[in-house]
This record gives structure tokens, C-alpha cells and sequence, in this order.
RNA sequence: GUGCCAGUAGCUCAGCAGGAUAGAGCAACGGACUUCUAAUCCGUCGGUCGGGUGUUCGAAUCAUCUCUGGCACGCCA
């Protein structure tokens, strides 16, 4: 057993149960069918530990009021061998349950024996799942888009990991299509200009225009010289792409993985073009029918599919379009490299595509719900209370790498982290550096350090913890000894919670409660220096709040360091 | 124009498979360091949950209408 919520859930799940056959055999009751029993933390502690709403839920088929019907259930309770200590009937008819503080003291034996471990759900049961992050166009650096999508993608791996998911990182690398197309004729104009002086060659409009376009060029031409002026277009500009390429996806990786993020696995766009997975899901599909020729085209059927319109899938010119390569991609994931579920993050500008991309897969018999797409909203970043869009330093729009050497990336993965994918997200540059308390990353650091520190003065004293069973941790009673475990328990909740939502924020927001926890602990309960029993329960409190601080640092790799 | 996301305290946001008196941080104000790190803690102040209607025992949560903001509607990705 790793969460005791389960546990207690059962608990609850079995007395009441119970009590409805009960009140079925001396007919006070009709027969009912519960379904599923919610089970919850009351927002008040007054109203108890955990909590049923189920007699307000079958008033219907009770016929009775729903405290009248919670009566008769309480009158059935048996609690032998559960942790229920009371009920009482609150409100409009919950039934509040009280429990034996055994199941806090139970709860910090599972984190001694878990240790990091501590956390784990089985609610992946080991199905495959590939997380496709970031997956940036490599023609030029990472913004604050793919900075967000990354904090977020890595987090939500970690977390299906953690709930018993076979996780596999992922970033598709967009190196074929239009924008290589434009890449190459960028390179070609700077290129040329290099070799026939700035004036002589135009730069096209549409082009990229960043300064990362000419240091490529020259990079080229301070090596081979003007060896490629007699070259054909078409083939100088697939030198000049072959080389700054590759460049630039290093770069990406290098970034990423400065930024905590490594990735299982690259994924080339051009690999499917090349070895004809993309002509072959689109024959695929017009041989089911899911296709339509149009102005010498070929479309995806969209009503066929319940789509608003059609999409263009190979061009009149015979080129693929990116949703041809998008739905090879997707075959290839579920199918060919037979993942159970493909879950992609892609910012809100995307999000037009997500209707059609889920409708595409399903004529090759795949679900729709094997494909979950996170759309997460926009960043805006702020400095000195106004909005931020050039760095300092460059003048130029502000990358990821700016971002990194800015503030770090504790901070930055912390903030991008805090807020649900769904919210729009305001990241403030000057609290992120901010050594102070209204910083919330090194509020919970802080929190870990405080602990280290604790114990290693205890040590100093030649003081360390008892195995758990010497320790009497009955002693722990003060409300901010009881609040802390009540927090520490929720950890795998949370897991599973994370997991289900797709949302690994609110992790970043447990691990600051469980900071907030410990503070307050830690100002109310002393610990060295108590009597020994005392001590040494309270010790051991300490070091499962360490465990699961660091845990969760780990998991969302922020550093948790043991002095500050 | 159509679609998607959002609108909750002065600010940034939780809560939204309907539940009890709507929460947190910051800001403001007042307290707590001879004792394990005050990068901390304790307290006070702060709300017509954008607005209307509906569904029901009960709505911030669901439905519908409406207002406001962001985004998307391409043989771009």
C-alpha cells in the first residue's frame, strides 16, 4: 500500500456499503445502488478528516431527506478494524468521518519504507505513452513558447512516470517542408551577398531574417570560400541547409538540456518523406476513402470526418503538406512503434489543428483518445511592471537562452510550471531573480536547506534518527505536526491527480504547501533539544517532510540544495 | 463572421467529473529572532466568482444567451 487515500477510501467504501445492506434487510431502506462513492477532504477541519456526500446522492432513490437517510446509515456504522474513530451528520446531509490519527502515523512508515519511491500509483499499468514536447522549428532559437511547452512536457513525462507510465520523451524535428524551403533561400541571399557585396543581392521578404541566418552564411564562407557561386540553385541552397542544420538542432540540444530537459528520442520529419511513410498513410486513407481530389490537389475528407473543412493533404505540385507528415508521424508513434497513447504539447496557436489531427487517425482504427493534445496559452514576459519583448542584452526578441542566463533554471522551470497549461501566463523577470522571501522557488529550497541543516546539527550533536519502529509517534500531536503529515500524505493523491489531469502544476503548487507546512511547523515544534522521545519522533517527521520535498524537486529538476 | 481558450480579492492565480461559511501568494497594516537558518512564522484587511436566464435539494463549477480579452480559421507549420 503506497497511498493511504486508497486505503481510507476502502475503509469508508466497505462501512458504508455495509450499512446500505443493512438497512436493506430490515427493509428501512429500498435497495440502492451507490456506484461510485465520492469520497473527500472537507475544506474544513471541523467537518472532520474525510467525508461522503452519498446520502445526499441517492435521496432520489431512498425516497427520504437526505440527513434522514444518513441517520439510518449511521446507525449501521461498524468501524472495527478501520481507522474511523466518529461520524456525524453535517449540512445538507454529508456524513463527516473522524479518524484515529493511526492513519497519519501508518502514512509516515509507507515514506520511510518507500523513501523516494514514496509517490508511486500504478495508474499507467506500464502502457506506453509518448510525450512530444517543444519539438521547436530548427531554423531558428527557442522562445518563450517552446521554453513553457518544455517546463510543462518534461514535468507531465516525469509525473506519468511517476504514476506507473513506460514514458518516452520526444521532440520532432520539423527538418523538412516549407520552412527548410525558406531556411535554404535565406542562407542562399546572405550567402550570396557575402560573396557579391550586400547591394547586389536582395533578400527576400518573406525570409528569416535573424542575425543567426547571416553568422551561418559566414560561417560557410569563411570555410569554403565562394565555392558554391557556380554551384545550381537548388543544390547551394541543400549545402548551405546540410550545414547550418545541424548546427542549429545541436544548439536546441544543448539549450534543452541546460534547461533539465533529455530527450529518448529525436525524431526526423524528413525520415518519413524519405522512406515513404507519408505516401503511404495518404494512399492509406484514399483507398479508405478519406480523400478527395480538388483543383488537382488531394484533400482529407473532411466531412467524412466530421470536420469543419477540408485539408489540403499532398499540394497541387505534389508536395506533402505538414498535416500529411503529421498523420504519418502519428501512424508511426501509435502504430508502428505501437505506443498506447501519443500525448503532444502545443501552444494555443495551434490548437485549430487539434480537432482535425485526433479525426485523422481514426480511419487507421485508432481512437481519438489515443492522441491528448495539451494547448497551453501564451507567455508574456515583464520587467519593471511592463511588458518585456526584447532582451536586454541582444535588443532582439528575448530567447531561451537569454531567459536561462537571466534567471536561471530553477526559476524559470519553476515558473513555467506554477500555472495550469489553460492560463495565460505572466512571467515576472525581476521576482525571478529576486533572492527574497516573495520568491517561491527559493521559498520551498529554503524549506529543504532549513531541513539539512537541522539534521545536520543534530548529527554534529552525534543525534540521528531511530529506526521507525523505536519511535514512539503518538507524541506527534500539535496541530502543525498533524497538518504536516496530513500534507505529507496527499503526495501520491497529487501524483495520480497530475497524472489524470494531464496537469503537472499543480505538483509546483503541492511541493510550495508542503513547504508552508514545514515553516509553520518548524516555528511552532522545536526539535533539538526536546526530550529524546519527542525528539526523535519529531525527527523523523523532518526528514519524511525531506524526502518528499526532495522527491518532488527532483521529478520537476529543481535543484534541492542542502545550504543556503 | 465562425470556432477554441480565458474572465474569481488591488495584482498573479487555485478551486470547475455540482456540495457545507469561495481559497493561496503578493501588495497594505500589526505582531514574533538570547534557543534547530527571520530567504521564516502569526494575525488583520480585502469578493455582486464579468453579466442575465435556466437545470435542482444545492451552481464559481453544468446548459444557454450576452459582454470583454487572447488565439485560430492558408495548397503555412
Amino acid at each position: 500500500m503506497n497511498n493511504i487515500f486508497d486505503k481510507i477510501r476502502e475503509q469508508i467504501y466497505s462501512v458504508v456499503q455495509k450499512a446500505f445492506n443493512a438497512c436493506e434487510q430490515k427493509g428501512t431502506l429500498p435497495n440502492i445502488q451507490v456506484g461510485e462513492l465520492s469520497v473527500e477532504v472537507p475544506r474544513e477541519r471541523d467537518f472532520g478528516d474525510f467525508s461522503t456526500n452519498v446520502a445526499m446522492q441517492v435521496s432520489k432513490q431512498a425516497k427520504l431527506p437526505p440527513r434522514k437517510t444518513a441517520e439510518l446509515l449511521l446507525n449501521e456504522f461498524d468501524f472495527t478494524g478501520t481507522y474511523i474513530d466518529r461520524t456525524e451528520i453535517a449540512g445538507p446531509g454529508f456524513i463527516n468521518f473522524y479518524l484515529k490519527k493511526d492513519w497519519l502515523y501508518d502514512c509516515l512508515h509507507i515514506i520511510q519504507e518507500k523513501k523516494e519511491k514514496y509517490g508511486e500509483v500504478d495508474l499507467g499499468k506500464g502502457l506506453k505513452v509518448n510525450v512530444e514536447f517543444v519539438s521547436a522549428n530548427p531554423t531558428g532559437p527557442l522562445h518563450m513558447g517552446n521554453a513553457r511547452g518544455g517546463a510543462l512536457g518534461d514535468c507531465l513525462a516525469s509525473v506519468l512516470k511517476k504514476a506507473g507510465y513506460d514514458v518516452t520523451r520526444e521532440f520532432y524535428i520539423n527538418d523538412a517542408g516549407n520552412q527548410i524551403e525558406k531556411f535554404g533561400i535565406s542562407l542562399e541571399a546572405r550567402y550570396l551577398q557575402l560573396v557579391f557585396g550586400e547591394d547586389k543581392v536582395s533578400f527576400p521578404e518573406d525570409g528569416y531574417h535573424g542575425e543567426d541566418i547571416m553568422d551561418h552564411a559566414r560561417a560557410y564562407f569563411d570555410r569554403h570560400g565562394a565555392s558554391l557561386m557556380d554551384v545550381p540553385a537548388e543544390e547551394r541552397r541543400r549545402i548551405l541547409v546540410d550545414f547550418a542544420l545541424p548546427i542549429n538542432i545541436r544548439k536546441i540540444r544543448e539549450i534543452l538540456s541546460t534547461y533539465g530537459i533529455d530527450y529518448d528520442v529525436w525524431f526526423s520529419e524528413k525520415s518519413l518523406h524519405e522512406n515513404g511513410d507519408v505516401k503511404k498513410a495518404i494512399g492509406y486513407l484514399t483507398e479508405k476513402g478519406y480523400t478527395i481530389e480538388k483543383d488537382g490537389a488531394i484533400w482529407l475528407n473532411g466531412e467524412k470526418l466530421g470536420l469543419e473543412k477540408d485539408e489540403v493533404l499532398i499540394r497541387n505540385n505534389g508536395v506533402p503538406t505538414y498535416m500529411a507528415a503529421d498523420i504519418a508521424y502519428h501512424y508511426n508513434k501509435l502504430i508502428t512503434r505501437g505506443f498506447d497513447l501519443a500525448i503532444d504539447l502545443w501552444g494555443a496557436d495551434h490548437h485549430g489543428h487539434v480537432a482535425r489531427m485526433k479525426a485523422a487517425i481514426t480511419p487507421f482504427g485508432l481512437k481519438k483518445e489515443q492522441l491528448e493534445i495539451v494547448i497551453f496559452q501564451l507567455v508574456r514576459l515583464f520587467r519593471n511592471g511592463e511588458l518585456a519583448r526584447m532582451s536586454k542584452r541582444t535588443g532582439k526578441a528575448i530567447a531561451l537562452e537569454d531567459l536561462l542566463e537571466e534567471v536561471g533554471k530553477d526559476a524559470a522551470r519553476f515558473f513555467f510550471n506554477l500555472k495550469s497549461s489553460g492560463s495565460h501566463l505572466d512571467f515576472d523577470l525581476d521576482l525571478a531573480v529576486k533572492q527574497s522571501n516573495d520568491n517561491p522557488v527559493f521559498y520551498v529550497q529554503y524549506a529543504h536547506a532549513r531541513i539539512c541543516s537541522l539534521l545536520r546539527k543534530l548529527a554534529e550533536e552525534g543525534i540521528t534518527g531511530k529506526p521507525i519502529y523505536e519511535v514512539d509517534l503518538t507524541l506527534l500531536k500539535e496541530k502543525e505536526e498533524i497538518e504536516l503529515m496530513r500534507k505529507l500524505s496527499e503526495y501520491p493523491e497529487e501524483i495520480a491527480l497530475s497524472a489524470k489531469t494531464l496537469e503537472p502544476s499543480r505538483l509546483t503548487r503541492y511541493v510550495m504547501e508542503v513547504a508552508a507546512s514545514f515553516h509553520s511547523f518548524y516555528n511552532a515544534c522545536r526539535v533539538k533539544g526536546e526530550e529524546e522521545k519527542l525528539m526523535m519522533a519529531r525527527l523523523l517527521l523532518v526528514d519524511c517532510t525531506r524526502i518528499v520535498i526532495k522527491n518532488i524537486l527532483e521529478l520537476i529538476k529543481i535543484d534541492a540544495p542542502e545550504k543556503m
